[in-house]
DNA sequence: TGGCGTCAAGATAGT
DNA sequence: ACTATCTTGACGCCA
């Protein structure tokens, strides 16, 4: 079980989503950004090995513009080498990455052009993984889209859009169930269509559910990842926010609840994403609530 | 230097 | 038809 948070690290004093804006455009600027995001990238990297975290969401920004037109600096190959050594060392750590698109990327969309927008962004966030060789169980995670009014259409106009995917794409891709429009179960019916993994968001399910058990959602999602291919069920694990409105994530990680969701897992392995805002501070803790929990086990099992 | 309006991109619910 | 929300930071203008 490897454990991680998204993107930001706020212990350390440099981003790795360094932009700037469309009006400011120029190639000399992406050169620099892309250079410092990687740079800091790779702190970040560092961080988490020195502290027991072992899977990371990428920012979708190191590259600003990646998949617009505007973008025609040779990013691919000017960093090639970058992307290789972070991609060793990911190796090396033995740790997994995973990216996770926006919400501007709409695979069900009516309007074609948003579609096809969309799968440039894939294949931009994609060719970042390709470039540190990543193999297929480095995921890039998204939602199934918008329901316009008619569920079947919606993920009618998914599944045939995902046929269209160019492999790179379609190897790494993963749907998430949603907190408002398609569930568990709605993710399990595109899978069931083409063989897509379905990304288990305990807090999503929480909110919009068909009355699966946690444990049981959790062996449906993990059903729908091929071991070798796809490698262990990816999860996002958050919790609601006391007091604020349905959907708000926690501020920090509630201990008691994490351990309460880890018994639902009889025994599954899964890699867990901490969808929470103090990101590192609540993924350090849970570290701590799972090596409790080892020595807890430990313990029994030596006095048995 | 600090404050703050604004930023490539979509969809939905509410008014 | 228009606005706020998701979700959030960070850019970059201005005082």
């Amino acid at each position: 079980m490897k454990i991680g948070y998204p993107c930001v690290n706020e212990s350390l004093d440099c981003s790795a989503a360094s932009t700037f804006r469309l009006a400011s455009y120029s190639a000399e600027r992406v050169e620099t950004t892309v250079a410092g995001n990687l740079a800091c990238l790779q702190r970040i990297l560092e961080y988490n090995v020195a502290h027991g975290l072992r899977f990371f969401r990428i920012g979708s920004g190191i590259v600003p513009f990646g998949s617009h037109p505007i973008n025609t600096f040779p990013w691919q190959t000017r960093f090639a080498a970058e992307f290789r050594a972070i991609g060793d060392y990911i190796r090396a750590e033995n740790m997994r990455v995973s990216l996770h698109p926006d919400q501007f990327v709409v695979l069900n969309s009516p309007n074609p052009d948003i579609v096809q927008r969309s799968i440039e962004e894939l294949i931009y966030q994609g060719t970042m993984l390709d470039l540190m060789e990543m193999d297929s169980t480095a995921k890039l995670q998204i939602h199934v889209g918008g329901l316009y009014g008619d569920r079947d259409a919606a993920i009618a106009r998914f599944i045939a859009t995902y046929h269209t995917l160019p492999e790179a794409v379609r190897r790494r891709l993963v749907i998430e169930n949603d907190d408002r429009l398609f569930s568990l179960h709605d993710c399990r019916r595109v899978h069931e269509a083409v063989g897509i993994p379905v990304l288990f968001d305990n807090f999503h399910h929480e909110c919009l559910n068909h009355g699966e058990p946690m444990a049981e959602a959790l062996r449906q999602a993990a059903a729908t990842w091929h071991p070798t291919h796809d490698g262990v069920l990816m999860m996002d694990y958050s919790s609601q926010q006391p007091g604020e409105r349905k959907g708000k994530h926690t501020s920090t990680l509630e201990e008691t609840l994490f351990r309460e969701f880890l018994t639902h897992l009889h025994g599954l392995d899964v890699d867990i994403m901490l969808e929470i805002k103090d990101k590192e501070a609540s993924a350090c803790r849970a570290i701590g609530v799972l090596r409790e929990l080892q020595l807890v086990a430990a313990e029994a099992a030596s006095l048995s």
